[in-house]
DNA sequence: ATTTGATTACGAAACAATTCGTAGAAGGAA
DNA sequence: TTCCTTCTACGAATTGTTTCGTAATCAAAT
């Protein structure tokens, strides 16, 4: 049996995730094409951090073909569990509530939303 | 007009700036033995990374005795905000209300912690 | 005055993340 | 086949972060 990866990607490697996680199988250039919309670097850029997500055992390909197909290993929520964990920790004390109402008292947060995380809170409470 | 310094502490800073916040002024030792009892790092490292961040601007000190005096310069809540404004883009695609939910719903808040921020909520609806 | 202990300053090593140039392989078009 | 485009592989440069050894300075104690 071997470890599951730990889900510590970095920031490129998060924003690559992401793509993937919306999008299932992708190749690298369908990714650099998404990536270049709000960032700004070269395809072999891309390819690198793909390559080395593979090493890392964030994502799997299928090499079949010439063109490889990338798809995520690690699971979003998961990593986003993880993620949100530490930033709990590290920036907020270890406070949920704390990070919660910051990230919701800077307008971030639509009307809907709000009630839909009391419909949420609610049916925390009543278990 | 300088620039304000902007908050982009390092995630060794955070924990530095996280006693300086709590504490308010510090030498370097006091933090140093704060540090260790979660790390395990040497004294000139403590410092060092002490004497960067005056460089960068986060922390101001007091130079007048031979043990220098270091407080925060950045802002808590703003260095928090954008801490979690960014996590919120970089893992949540955006959304508060998902990270919000990732956040509560795994145990991390007690009943207490969940009742106040529907309270929170509350405030924020009647506006 | 000398020693001792604590402090700062400095520089460099170790490590990690990001970026990209170049070369070579693969496949399709002419 | 030859040419052109696209792709992968590889290695290296660059930049940022973390770590710590060593030397110099200072003050207090002897």
């Amino acid at each position: 049996m071997t470890a599951a990866p730990s889900p510590r990607p970095t920031e490129s490697e998060l924003e690559i995730l992401q793509i993937l996680w919306d999008k299932g199988n992708c190749t690298v250039r369908e990714v650099h094409e998404i990536l270049e919309k709000s960032k700004d670097a070269g395809y072999t850029t891309t390819l690198k951090l793909m390559q080395i997500m593979h090493e890392k055992g964030l994502v799997a390909r299928d090499t079949s073909s010439k063109t490889h197909i990338y798809r995520a290993l690690v699971n979003q929520e998961k990593t986003q569990q993880h993620l949100v964990n530490k930033m709990i920790d590290n920036v907020f004390n270890g406070s949920a509530a704390r990070m919660v109402m910051q990230a919701l008292g800077n307008h971030k947060a639509s009307k809907d939303e709000i009630d839909s995380i009391k419909k949420y809170l609610d049916e925390l409470s009543n278990q």
